[in-house]
DNA sequence: GGTAGAAATGTTAGCGCTAACATAGTTTGT
DNA sequence: ACAAACTATGTTAGCGCTAACATTTCTACC
């Protein structure tokens, strides 16, 4: 294997013992000017690399972060990503990225996987949909500092950093409200799922604080692929004529994909006959024929937030557990009958 | 901090040596049924979690492999990023993801460190312009295994999984030619990057072996982004018009929309004016108007084999390099004119 | 019952590094 | 000139673990 250059094969080619190699090569202080000069000039020429393996073994820290991610090719991590290596590098941290592919049991053995190799801090994004806390009330128990990101779990005095949809939706909404729509409807995702149940949430809110009906008939579980929005639209749309909604309110963005072709397939204008706007601000929402009016989440925030806050606490200087809630922001294009912007 | 068990405090609570304990859990042969039954369950109670840098200390072998990445919200590398991942779960590797920011002193850096972390191995998709090629000639000196993908670095023997553009462009090309289109634009990115390269060197060979003219006045220098797109298009249309190409190959998609955008707002139409085809497969491509045809890079592909070569080189079981070209597929829609296609 | 041989357990040393204390060597003040 | 006070270097031990060898305990068989 590759034989690596040890401190102590330094100090014997020059003379020294381990210590004083160990102190000019770490910058410590009390090292003769010379010696330390010999010392890197040593080290340089024998190819010396630090083994941090042998450093964290002494000093109980690694300068690595664990990493748990439900998906990564869903559009939204790799922007997390973005944000977390942005802070991490700074503050010269390692990231160790683990996929638990939506997988509770996979979850759990990434961590203790992150635990084994002394991580000095895990964020996770939890797949989980249970209601057995246990793991995570240990995981906390065993003092390893953790936050969750996007998706948490409540109840457990841990930090959390997410995109608050209720409040996301609730806006969206509103702006539907305030285009005078008053029939309108939600495709929405499984409740059993929180993102599901916020923006149900705050769909409610919004029709509650104006006034207006909640159509129970027009609320659709549907789900957050393209084929449940398709499928619930074509529910919609086989109700009588005078039962249409004037506007959908959908999930998430490829949730309205799917609805908008089978508006569009009916021969139906948007937004003219139906206005109709989504969540998520997928790269593909600015170029339908009508662009899609959706919130953009700040995935980036997301992830910047959530690493500031692990290495906080992984310093001692915030230890309080917080719920971070980054706000989403409206991006209005043309589907909701904004016709004035773009 | 996380007062971690260790083996030596389970054996003082049940009187035995660490050893013993060791070898119980790591299910070594030689020790008797009960007591690795006592250990186990002993282990499970105090919550112990094994020291992979202890372990890694004395076995020299980490379990983690480095990877460095340009950009990470690039679409490409988190589909590569999945493939990889799929390979290492399955062979039980962690993954260290660094960032280079497209900086080569940052990848140097990079590299260092993940030395420093002792990874088995090393994946790099190279930010390097430059010549200078001594920093991998040493890394390669030092014995670390490794691997580059997508962006390699030649003449260095180092195994290098990748994309092969060159016959890509070709295959498309050879689309447009076979349409009966003749005179061809090209819209190249910069020749000194490879990828530019390459697509350009396609095109070349394309016309060459159709017996047709390259035109230089229609291979405009454009760039990889959506502006260098519309800059490169509105220079050819700004010729007079019967010196515009019937056809148009761009560097990749982003190029093609910008280019797209400025032949429509001429009021020309797409393909029956003037047809045209991008490369990459951009998620957006087959949402505009007209669908645009390009080539698809199996990114996947290229994270799976890199991996898959990667962790055979640690295991010494196929060390020699090589160069392994993944194909990449058309996919044709109608902007290149094939109008019997959706 | 006694002994060879296997099975179970223990001991020692060391992976590469650093904290903590110990020892030389050098300066400074009076 | 000599102790006090540095500065530069060395020594020892230990982080948690395992390989390698050493010892004890158990089994088997004559």
């Amino acid at each position: 294997m590759s034989s690596n250059v040890t401190l102590k094969e330094i100090a014997k080619e020059l003379g020294l013992s381990t210590m004083t190699v160990s102190r000019a090569i770490n910058k410590k202080e009390n090292v003769g000017e010379k010696t330390r000069k010999r010392v890197l000039e040593k080290a340089k020429s024998m190819g010396y690399t630090p083994n941090f393996l042998a450093k964290g073994l002494v000093s109980k820290k690694t300068f690595s972060i664990g990493l748990v991610i439900p998906e990564i090719s869903h559009s939204f991590f790799p922007e997390v990503l973005k944000g977390v290596e942005e802070v991490t590098y700074k503050k010269n941290y390692q990231l160790i990225l683990t996929h638990s592919a939506e997988n509770f049991e996979r979850e759990m053995e990434a961590i203790e996987t992150l635990r084994s190799k002394r991580v000095d801090g895990i964020m996770v994004s939890s797949s989980q949909r249970t209601t057995d806390h246990s793991f995570y009330e240990s995981l906390k128990e065993s003092e390893t500092p953790f936050v969750f990101f996007d998706r948490c779990i409540e109840g457990l005095g841990v930090s959390c950093i997410s995109v608050n949809d209720k409040i996301g939706s609730k806006k969206i909404t509103q702006h539907l409200i305030d285009h005078g729509y008053e029939k309108i409807a939600h495709l929405s995702g499984p409740i059993d799922v929180s993102i599901g149940k916020e923006r149900f949430q705050g769909f409610k809110e919004a029709l509650r604080e104006n006034g207006l009906t909640l159509f129970p008939e027009l609320v659709i579980a549907a789900g957050f692929q393209e084929a449940d929005g398709r499928r619930a639209m074509q529910e919609l749309l086989s109700m009588p004529e005078q039962k249409w909604p004037r506007a959908v309110f959908a999930v998430n963005d490829p949730a309205a994909f799917g609805a908008i072709e089978v508006i569009l397939e009916k021969g139906l204008s948007i937004p003219d006959d139906i206005a109709i706007v989504g969540f998520s601000d997928d790269i593909r929402a600015e170029l339908l024929s009508t662009p899609l009016t959706t919130v953009q989440q700040p995935a980036y925030q997301v992830g910047k937030k959530a690493a500031e806050k692990l290495i906080s606490i992984i310093d001692g200087e915030d230890v309080r557990p917080e719920n971070i809630e980054i706000l989403t922001e409206l991006v209005i294009r043309s589907s909701c009958g904004n016709h004035s912007s773009k």
